[in-house]
RNA sequence: GGAGGGGUGGCCGAGCGGUUGAAGGCGCCGGUCUUGAAAACCGGAAUCCCGCAAGGGAUCGGGGGUUCGAAUCCCUCCCCCUCCGCCA
């Protein structure tokens, strides 16, 4: 949520802002929204303070045994107004407060201005991709051949964009998780966490999934609970209307979990393989920050999602989204995007966002520098580290020889009982 | 699912319908004492909103009601705990 401050003292600068991200804004029916609410409330408690006053002086008189009938019927006389402002001002608010949930957070100031992902600004490469002396598969044909993929029984399982691994399909899975695992919680200072998978409507307006992207989201029909579509969504409202103690800050937490998601109005894309999903894994970092600490956070979580593609020898791209790329809650974004040989092109494998206070303030997520400081809203930040289904295509595609068989890099070795290479039964 | 108990400040825990935003304790901050610390003692300190300020308003799980006045009474929803049943 933006600082409703910024919306009555800065309006020029927030609707170039939304205007850089690609969006018409009615920035003056907010305005004017907020005026009426303020202007409502001043009355209403005008008239509240003159009926607190005149309680008090009632119950002073009854005490003393005076007569009070004269002051019951001016408090009396004050209702019915009272009534009507109260919910004339009641309305205001909430009108005001659906609106602000729905305007995305201000890109930054270094984010470069452009309309779509045509516009996003490469920050820098690692990594050559490997000479093939072949023509290299997608995934899915790797993946079929090598008998560890299985999207026909996914789909009879559930339906479309529904997958099934097998044998060493899944152990690989599994090995990826453990291996980004370890390497955050051991190397990078992450705390593990297990969250639930499921989480309530409050949690998913935290982050901003709600109220503008249902659409995107499973809900349980009983419990109206939403599966949880990025372990972002349990992470950031970990702390959620908490008052965090001085010194508690920064916090990073790394959760493995599924994600799901509807993939509403994608239809189109990535039919064929593991891209698009609507379950996939994902090991998710998250960082609350003090206000001044972010940006220099966001480039540590950053290269803390760098690292897990450096050591598995994946060649990759770091780009910066533009205004008009960048997501809902975001003010600025990295995305690292795997070389994919079966592609051709560079894919999106991490995102890495500052979210700034715009989190925050939607789930109440403070702390206080000293002792006796007044509460600040804590800056998030989130990232992948990685998208496991995503990791497991790069690997496959990347390392892929002629036989159709996979080399498996050394650091992940470990975690698959030594085995070098994936073979074709 | 059945039966019962409970939700008060950072935490624990009091609270006859009327100076209770809320006793007391713990923890926290400042001070006195001390070489320093601890202990002891004294003092301070909730959050949000409106306002340049003075000040005002709201908040005792959420919402609604009764009343001139509600943490205290009524209704309703949510959540937590205990026991029984079922179950990974």
């Amino acid at each position: 949520m933006v600082d409703p401050r910024i919306i009555r003292e800065k309006p020029e600068w927030l609707r170039q802002k939304l205007r850089d991200r690609g969006l018409a804004f009615d920035l003056d029916g907010l305005l004017t929204l907020e005026a009426e609410r303020r202007r409502l409330l001043a009355e209403l408690e005008r008239l509240r303070a003159r009926k607190n006053a005149l309680s008090e002086e009632i119950g002073r008189r009854k005490r003393a045994g005076q007569d009070v009938a004269t002051l019951v019927a001016e408090s009396a006389g004050i209702d019915p107004a009272l009534k009507g402002l109260t919910e004339q001002q009641r309305k205001a608010q909430e009108q005001l407060d659906a609106l602000l949930l729905t305007v995305p957070n201000p890109p930054h100031d270094s984010v470069p201005v452009g309309a779509d992902a045509g516009a996003d600004q490469e920050v820098r490469r690692w990594g050559k991709p490997r000479e093939l002396a072949f023509t290299p598969k997608p995934h899915w044909e790797l993946g079929e051949a090598l008998g560890i993929l299985d999207f026909e029984r996914g789909a009879r399982l559930a339906q479309t964009r529904f997958a099934v691994l097998t044998g060493a399909g899944a152990r690989l899975e599994r090995a990826l998780i453990n291996f980004m695992l370890d390497l955050h919680t051991r190397e990078h200072g992450y705390t593990e966490a297990a969250p639930p998978l499921l989480v309530n409507a409050a949690a998913m307006t935290g982050t901003g999934q709600l109220p503008k992207f249902e659409e995107e989201l499973f809900k349980t029909r009983d419990e109206g609970l939403y599966l949880i579509p990025t372990a972002e969504v349990p992470l950031t409202n970990l702390h959620r209307e908490e008052i965090l103690p001085p010194g508690a800050l920064p916090k990073k937490y790394t959760a493995a979990t599924p994600c799901f998601r509807r993939e509403a109005g994608s239809y189109g894309k990535d039919t064929r393989g593991l891209i698009r999903q609507h379950q996939f894994n994902k090991v998710e970092l998250v960082w609350f920050t003090e206000v001044g600490a972010s940006y220099e956070a966001l480039e540590r979580l950053t290269a803390d999602a760098e690292e897990v593609l450096k050591r598995l020898e994946l060649p990759y791209r770091v780009v910066a989204l533009c205004t008009g790329d960048l997501g809902f809650a975001s003010a600025k974004t990295y995305d690292l995007e795997v070389w994919l040989p079966g592609h051709g092109d560079f894919r999106e494998i991490s995102s890495c966002s500052n979210c700034e206070d715009f989190q925050a303030r939607r789930a109440e997520i403070r702390y206080r520098r000293h002792p006796k400081a007044a509460p600040e809203y804590a800056h998030t930040l989130n990232g992948s580290g990685l998208a496991i289904g995503r990791t497991w295509i790069a690997l496959l595609e990347n390392f892929q020889e002629a036989d159709g068989s996979v080399t498996i890099p050394d650091v992940l070795r470990p975690y698959l009982d030594g085995e070098k290479r994936l073979a074709p039964r």
